[in-house]
DNA sequence: TTGTACGCGTTATCAC
DNA sequence: GTGATAACGCGTACAA
């Protein structure tokens, strides 16, 4: 069933068939009702495959996700793909591994299905080094790129995000100001965000006039979904002689793995060992006791990604950078 | 750039070029190592929309996702995902609402697009009233559909799940076998799913020569992500007198309630109260103690939703309905 | 082995 | 207000 059919059924032209399907004013009321007759007679839908061939286009956002079973970017991933619905807009969605030629790939697939738009989701995909990030500038050059919480400097490229770095400051300075002295800083990547969580650390002692100490600032890269492994290593740290008060993560899984050491280690949250997360997910909420964390705004720069791509798409001039303010949200684990 | 600009560069028919693209055996190795040179050159990618049009399929699956956030959903989401690429079919994401009506048109968005097959996520697509599922029907007459852990029969549909029944029931075995008494049952959701986990709490007791108190089966509908209503429902039927010294739920969050009712009423857990939740997801390792749960083999599950899609897509004769059967995992929740 | 010509189902641009 | 016709870019019988 295709628009040659109706058009003989309405006994109009298919070009007559088209005007009314699109809503054009040029056809009279009762053409335009014995058409409308037949399609829904026929329940005829038509070919979006021969309409993207003519407009170029099928109204799609590509979402590249590095994974979508995260809590944070599948939160994320259910905002956007319920907001560009409201613009009827679909998703594609496209998981990367986390290597760089997966990413290439992921890009290639979506721009070679003509989506419209593109959505990075999270910091993972803007490298340390520049020339890693080409592939971001190349695939700008066909389509708009949004980045979700992330920062890159590029012409067609728009970037909506949390000041995490502020946001890490004030959680430090909070317990800082809460007595604590020594506060071990657990971060999981080395990424954007990574580095300016970690340079928000920094910051806050250095406004209170405290010298860091390197050896309270650890890496644990591939732990994030592995809580014994962090409180073991946690246990490991302290038997070793390193004195702490207090972990700040850099994500609300190695918070966990923290308010699990502390338990193991027989100490009390958050009177012996204060513990803040971050990104105020679920998991604060299933600890005993909650955790404090840090609230980067998922929502509102979420569905500003989704605002912006629509105002690039319509062609009106969007601001390329968009800062949203992180918000520490106190709980049990903090004094 | 199309393909009659690449075969005009390389001196032959747009048909050898096509030809090319989709690895023909019926060019010489020098024409093919020619134009191959010219598309590498010009960097040619095939028009998708025309491909499209002429084959009438893009390679998509379409998923339909009541809620991309939820831990649950948002795991097969992934794994889905990452199959279905590995079979070169891209997926589009319809994240419905929960009324009849919303799925109808996720569905009616997915065939206009022509989607190859559709993936329905969770229990909640297949209606206890039959009428109500005639858009599962209607939809199977145009493209094949997998249920995700759901049951459905009809013609084209089919179904890959994790026997809940089986494995409420051992769950249910396992708490009365180590000495609880008065077992209540938490649930969430009267679908399905939802019937089968209660027929199983159900078919445990009669299993034990138990017989089923009403009082201890409470329906606890919307708050599966609000901890803190559950716990103050658990404390006010504690108030009312009904005795309890396990709660079984269908949903980890309603677990993790659980949990926290014990330390508001200052009950040891697992000593005084067992605790079981259910999907074995992340919540149950944040929790304090750590929380018994039903793993109901989601990686499985997902995976041979991908395979029986592909299989059908491929012609094949494909089984309507696979089961997997659900394992309970002990932690520290239960005695 | 290679080339020609048509079909796929729209939308858009003209005429009338 | 309506109709004929040309793109859109590809795959593929069929012919050579």
């Amino acid at each position: 069933m295709n628009i040659y059919d109706i058009s003989e059924k309405a006994g109009v032209s298919i070009a007559t068939v088209s005007r009314v399907l699109n809503n054009s004013p040029h056809v009279s009321a009762k053409t335009r009702e014995r058409v409308l007759a037949v399609i829904n007679d026929c329940e005829y839908v038509p070919n979006a495959f021969a309409r993207g061939l003519g407009l170029n286009t099928m109204k799609t956002i590509g979402l590249l996700c590095p994974d979508a079973s995260d809590a944070y970017l599948s939160h994320a991933l259910a905002i956007l793909e319920k907001s560009f619905r409201k613009y009827h807009y679909d998703c594609l969605l496209c998981c990367t591994e986390r290597t760089l030629e997966a990413r290439q790939q992921g890009i290639e697939m979506l721009t070679s299905r003509h989506v419209d738009g593109i959505v990075l989701m999270g910091s993972t995909f803007v490298e340390t080094r520049e020339k890693d990030n080409a592939y971001i500038r190349n695939a700008a050059k066909q389509v708009p790129i949004v980045l979700l919480n992330a920062s890159y400097s590029c012409d067609n490229v728009y970037c909506v995000m949390c000041d995490e770095q502020r946001a890490t400051m004030e959680a430090t300075q909070y317990l800082l100001d809460t007595g604590r002295k020594n506060i071990l800083y657990l971060y999981h990547s080395k990424n954007y965000n990574g580095q300016k969580k970690l340079a928000g650390y920094r910051a806050a002692l250095e406004s209170r006039g405290i010298a860091v100490n390197e050896q309270l600032i650890r890496f644990f890269a591939d732990e994030k979904n592995d809580i014994p492994t962090v409180r073991d290593k946690l246990l490991a740290l302290r038997e070793s002689g390193l004195v702490f008060d207090a972990v700040q993560t850099s994500e609300d899984m190695l918070a966990i793995g923290a308010v699990k050491y502390a338990k193991a280690a027989k100490l009390s949250v958050p009177r012996a060992l204060s513990v803040v997360g971050y990104n105020n997910s679920s998991f604060c909420l299933c600890s005993e006791p909650e955790i404090t964390s840090v609230d980067n705004k998922l929502q509102a720069v979420s569905e500003q990604c989704v605002a912006t791509m629509m105002g690039v798409l319509e062609g009106r001039e969007m601001p390329q950078k968009i800062v949203f303010t992180g918000e520490l949200v106190k709980r049990d684990s903090t004094l």
